[in-house]
DNA sequence: GTGAAAGCGCTAACAG
DNA sequence: CTGTTAGCGCTTTCAC
């Protein structure tokens, strides 16, 4: 008493013998309803001039009229099956920064990169997303390498977590249009990486400070110092140098926070009394900030004060900060059309490229009105 | 002198005549090197245990070896046009809130939605997602309802742009399951949305001031109110009514920031006097902060102040704002649940969902030791 | 234990 | 001008 799931007194179209799927609106059922064949339908409906000029009006009008009925829209998988290329690359990216309410900001860049993404893509071109994050899961790598592998035509990644770094070396090895954008350790990423220009924001930093004159420079670092910070650094004192500026570094311990932090700077402040200052990273700006704000220090006058990544930190009635950064959409971009060319030249590498920084005026340190340099 | 882009010399399988896919790495590819049939090599790779028990180990161990040694992953697009429901679901979430620098939080939002989202979503599925926006182009718009119905098991869309409402509602309709969440207007969506309970929030800032003995209360709410903000202040003045206390509202003018804004508040609260705030958006936290410090009033002392979606807004030496809010993050989880739920169910439409708000404490205005309530 | 073959929805080459 | 058909890579019956 077998049934086998086979509907009864149901034209059974074919010899398939499992349950029917949900029926879809298909080519094939538009070019039903229309009196045509698949190919007419198809044709007509991929909408190229071309296409269209050898089909009687009323025949392009009819299968029109039955396609916008069933509200058909191809299906995007089948025609990636049959494509050169899918319409679909992967992009990974980082969440679960809410979980650390000081990191919560991050998120924001996150979707600065996912839109300069999008917003580059070419038409007809999706992002399948994975999230990857601090403590990922064995599974969740496994995804993430289905996805890397599963028919897309290259993948975006940021930051690849040390667990997926193995898989995504394979996958450009074996000449899968890869990008890694804001590598953790750029030096090893001398190709397939986007990254800012860091000697560059050193130098921007440099300029701005030097455009208003300062002549005793002190610069903000953690005391546990990667490469990137160390490029900073770099730029800024070749600027200084140059303008014959003194140059002095104060190391912020790692794990100190606002106030120790505050006193900290301010304690320099008050032995160095530098007139020009660059905070690399955010905690720098804010403790400088703070500093000021105790020293009874004008910020824009009596200092100038040059941060990075830190253009949104503005709460009346501090002082916006001026901040040298890149643009995360535009990093987003650049790897889309990166990802893009490797896919038409058929080329799997390329060199990688440093992004240059941008300036985001604030009231710390104007910039002159003809720009720097 | 035709050629056809046929490759000369080369073992032409079937009578295919255009130029021959980038050698991918197919199952088929596998089992020829494995010398066992696609069957074999399939149900070997898939991994499920009842599968593996009809071979033989030896047979196993050729097949995985020769899988990995290749780099073979399933192609997912393959494998989702045969499958009842396919391995991706589409996500519309919102870009571009860079441009407005005032905005750029929003982001950090989005990017907690997404993580939500893809944090509960089953495994080996995947979102395929677009980004809308406010100036959102018609071929913006066709490319989103393309992947809508292009072969996704369902979408989730985030305040839906005007110009995609209707084909979203069209999807609906045809029976695709769709979640939207955070509708602009709640009212449109009885079904098939995911929204905060804006009546509880109201409460719960009520409950927050009424535990903290607030006598004289003071709602600020803007002068063009939508109905979320109708509602939160019908839940407010429900607490306030039962606990005995005053409550007056201030309309905070559109348009209008700070230091307008801030002064505004201040003198209203010279007149009077409250003990109790509760500020129903972002602008009208900041200005009250603004205003307490000006009045040299201290808060979470001589006054209480209850914000929303303000958690985050904390900057030294200011207090940090006690916050009534909903998480992004279980705004996607319930999204994502919804949606799963819909497809295994065949339904396509659900009782809009309230989500419960959540208390993030600030400084402006503890939480009793054992909760509200 | 293993393989042949159908078919998911679509496109494009080719034939009429 | 329109239809037939092969095949993209995969899973799943069913037969040997």
């Amino acid at each position: 008493m077998r049934n086998n799931g086979r509907q009864a007194g149901f034209g059974v179209i074919g010899t398939m013998n499992r349950k029917p799927l949900k029926h879809r609106v298909t080519l094939a059922r538009v070019a039903r309803e229309s009196n045509v064949s698949v190919t007419t339908a198809s044709l007509i409906l991929s909408g190229r001039p071309e296409c269209l000029a050898q089909f009687q009006q009323q025949t392009i009008d009819r299968v029109r009229h039955h396609a916008k009925e069933l509200g058909y829209r191809a299906n995007l998988f089948a025609s990636s099956l049959l494509a050169e290329r899918s319409s679909f690359f992967a992009l990974v990216i980082q969440g679960g920064h809410t979980e650390d309410l000081r990191g919560w900001q991050y998120g924001a860049y996150e979707s600065e990169l996912l839109y300069g993404v999008t917003e580059h893509a070419p038409p007809d071109t999706y992002p399948v997303v994975a999230t990857s994050g601090p403590k990922i899961s064995e599974a969740r790598v496994h995804s993430i390498e289905r996805i890397m592998a599963g028919g897309v035509f290259g993948t975006i990644v940021r930051t690849p977590e040390p667990l997926l770094e193995k898989s995504l070396r394979e996958r450009i090895k074996r000449g899968y249009p890869t990008v890694v954008v804001f590598p953790d350790q750029l030096d090893d990423w001398p190709e397939n990486a986007i990254d800012v220009d860091n000697f560059a924001v050193g130098q921007v930093a440099g300029k701005l400070l030097a455009a208003r004159g300062c002549k005793r420079w002190l610069v903000l670092r953690d005391a546990e110092y990667h490469a990137g910070q160390r490029l900073r650094q770099e730029g800024n004192r070749d600027v200084a140098q140059r303008q014959g500026a003194s140059w002095d570094v104060l190391e912020l311990p790692v794990g100190s926070e606002s106030p120790e932090l505050d006193r900290m700077v301010a304690t320099r402040m008050r032995e160095d009394r530098p007139d020009g200052m660059f905070a690399m990273t955010l905690r720098a700006a804010a403790a400088t900030v703070a500093a000021c704000r105790e020293l009874g220090i004008v910020m824009g006058s009596d200092l100038a004060l040059v941060g990075c990544d830190v253009a949104y930190r503005f709460q009346a009635p501090d002082p916006s900060i001026t901040s040298v950064d890149v643009s995360w959409f535009e990093a987003g971009g650049e790897a889309m059309r990166r990802l893009v060319k490797m896919t038409e030249s058929g080329e799997s590498r390329f060199k990688t490229v440093l992004l240059p920084p941008r300036i985001i005026e604030g009231q710390t340190c104007p910039v002159p009105p003809g720009g720097i340099e």
